[in-house]
DNA sequence: AATTATACTTTATACTACAAAGTAATTGTT
DNA sequence: AACAATTACTTTGTAGTATAAAGTATAATT
């Protein structure tokens, strides 16, 4: 009854479900890659999303504070340009990173070949 | 009409939904780690997780093919010992590639500091 | 004037993650 | 021997959410 571990070896509970859903993964890092923001219309097309879950994945980061939009209007279209926030960036990069730990976690498994100390040492 | 792209930039469709999920991305890497597989009360610690999720999790986990389980008894209880397939395998380590990609994205932001073509060529 | 196209937003549904409750066998405890 | 507690799970119910489909609004085209 003393020792319980900080937290699950494999459990990464660093993997925000906001940015972890695939979609909103997708707009994050095209954000990321594109620092001066994206149109709606180019988000669309490099995350391959219709346009109402674009929508809604954008609604869902410009709450949780991840991401702004600018709506306005270009050669008389409405034109809605995102840009990623200063607390989605850091978000996004601590999400990233346990990301790597579990690449790195994936890769170490190519090393060892056979046999894992089984009872007692799980870890 | 002649050129739609192969596929969203940022797209990352080798996302597969069975995997991406975050109870399974970490049961699937703790399996990947222990080639001779896992208890169920192994898992549950490493993957922080509570019995019925680990149990749900694993169901949806075998059902696609990823995992299989033996159930036994040791010790006079109830045993369950999960091992990962070779087509989970090989599912997770596609998996993991495209997460790797991510990772790639990611970090090329860093050294873009400014500037990005922004109309005609957005990739 | 009536389609068609663009650029979105809203809704409705079908899915699913998760907590809570349930099952079943076993091991103390009195 | 009876009862409570523990272990090792499974099943159920619900709350949340991703997504397709439908809707809105403006503009260009025929």
């Amino acid at each position: 009854m003393s020792n319980n571990p900080p937290s699950g070896r494999f459990a990464y509970d660093g993997l925000d479900r906001t940015i972890h859903e695939r979609a909103r993964l997708s707009i994050l890092t095209s954000l990321m890659c594109h620092p001066k923001g994206l149109s709606f219309v180019d988000m669309k097309k490099l995350c391959d999303l219709t346009d109402g879950n674009l929508s809604r994945h954008v609604k869902v980061l410009v709450d949780a504070g991840f991401v702004s939009v600018a709506k306005g209007y270009e050669e008389n279209r409405p034109h809605t340009h995102c840009k990623i926030t200063k607390v989605g960036q850091k978000q996004f990069l601590d999400y990233v990173s346990v990301l790597q730990q579990v690449v790195k976690d994936a890769a170490n498994e190519k090393k060892r070949v056979r046999s894992a100390p089984l009872k007692s040492s799980i870890m």
